[in-house]
DNA sequence: CCGGATCCAATCTGATACTG
DNA sequence: CAGTATCAGATTGGATCCGG
């Protein structure tokens, strides 16, 4: 699971350590069970350490390993790049779909 | 669909022009009907052209366009990236599923 | 506050067989 | 050579309910 959300996690988190429901509220249209899961998926790869605070309310910090930290260097360049060229895709998916669709018009 | 297989045209195709057949040999796994699939999304998407050569045999090449030579480089670093830490991720993974399955043992 | 468990729908993929 | 069509199976994601 390279999973969709990881990217926006490893985003999220680059800043420090972040709560659970930090990650929540802050990475949009995530579900509880996605935000767990791939938290989960990142503990085991050893990109995330999850520290719990016996308080009450339980408190819960995700932190970005060094090794996440380089990652997240390395993606920034792909979502420049993404971000970049966002209209160029855009444009050439509208151009490729309207040459490729018009049998529609028929009916 | 970022797709799983992208990646592995975009590198294949890095170096010029290439064949429909000359990809299928080339990507290890990749089946006709998704090595297809893969590549409309890509020119969809304007990161490959697509020559059709009207010729017998036919002949159709691939090439990528140079926003996708961009993306190309930058996907490099990532891959880079997935090579110097893959002994650390698979050492990680291989700690937490020892600590968090023990109860198997039970059985 | 944090997260596990279950159910269910949408999506993606591979195998196979058939064409210009 | 370079695809397309169809079908079945695996993955993935959201909704919802329950527990420490």
């Amino acid at each position: 699971m390279a999973g969709k959300w990881s990217v926006q996690i490893l985003v999220a988190a680059a800043q420090g350590p972040i709560r659970f429901t930090e990650l929540e509220r802050g990475i949009e249209g995530i579900s509880r069970r996605m935000l767990t899961l791939t938290l989960r998926n990142l503990e085991r790869d050893g990109l995330v350490t999850r520290t719990v605070h016996a308080t009450v309310p339980p408190k819960v910090e995700y932190e970005l390993t060094p090794v996440a930290l380089e990652l997240h260097q390395t993606l920034q360049r792909l979502t420049d790049w993404a971000e970049n060229n966002r209209v160029y895709i855009a444009e050439a998916r509208a151009t490729y779909d309207a040459e490729h669709q018009p049998e529609l018009l028929d009916a």
